[in-house]
DNA sequence: TGACAACAATCGTTACAACGACTAATATGG
DNA sequence: CCATATTAGTCGTTGTAACGATTGTTGTCA
């Protein structure tokens, strides 16, 4: 079961630690999964960057969120949060507003269109993740979340 | 230690099941180390995949490999590797030749240029790679590995 | 207070990813 | 052996990711 993924790769040198063939295999992984989705996601015309910042804001509730906050809650990183909003503002899913006392600042909400879109996509993506991951026991999967947390610390 | 992630994207909302947890952490996870190697990658401008196309070529040899072949082994897929190819024939980097009887087939080979520029990267990829998951024993780093193998079956 | 640093968001530009249509060369099956 | 399918690679186009510079606003402290 050792050295999968060098074997996928068909290459010759074997990897120079362990810690390379934990990472390469990492972005491998997460790459493959996020390919799957994105497939869900074409269907409706939703980057995964686009989706993400959908579920953010409508997990925010009401009172909405700043695009720096955005930012931070991003599963995968994004430099130019201004332009994201701008699409998903111009098709209709989102509002902004300059609204605080501090007046740099403008509030996003997600609204009744992004709402709905975002409930047309709950089933398949959640029915994606679960069949994607079936295979492994809930054990394992606990196992694996704890570890690619701590892979994740500084 | 439970839903780190959670905590970390501040939503009110628990996730919908243990697989979308995994696969979002896994998502997170891996963008988090990409963007660290980014940087060292940005020191000779090569992009993620322009950088994981060069190792491929150095691990094929002088027989070098088609442009199919090159797609398969990517760690990242890219549905065009021609553009790929040919920033980095234009950076000298590589040669294409059409020499095989398969008059389609465009082998593609590393030359000294471009495995110079790996030579350099060698050991800062490989510090930054065990740097970033020093703190995991070797055990659970075999766990994870494991674990990541087995989320990537279809 | 007034100069300056820090911050929020935006914008200009460049390069690249993604998708599909396309050309050329080789296999295949009646 | 010819028509057709398949395969390898390329190219045109669109949208967008990335980066840096910029604008407007607020905080800070000499």
């Amino acid at each position: 079961m050792s050295s999968k993924l060098k074997d996928e790769i068909k290459q010759g040198k074997p990897f120079t630690s362990l810690e390379s063939e934990v990472f390469l295999t990492l972005v491998h992984t997460a790459d493959a999964l996020a390919r799957g989705s994105e497939g869900i996601l074409k269907l409706v015309g939703l980057s995964p960057a686009q989706y993400n910042v959908l579920r953010i804001l409508r997990g925010a509730g009401e009172q909405g969120l700043c695009c720096r906050e955005v930012a931070e809650r991003m599963i995968t990183r994004d430099p130019d949060i201004t332009r994201l909003v701008d699409r998903l503002e111009g098709r209709g899913l989102l509002t902004r507003n300059r609204d605080g006392k501090d007046r740099r600042i403008i509030t996003v909400r997600i609204n009744k269109a992004g709402q709905k879109i975002l409930r047309d996509l709950d089933k398949p993506m959640e029915a994606y993740n679960r069949n994607r991951l079936s295979h492994i026991s809930k054990g394992d999967l606990r196992k694996l979340l704890a570890l690619l947390e701590a892979a994740r610390e500084p």
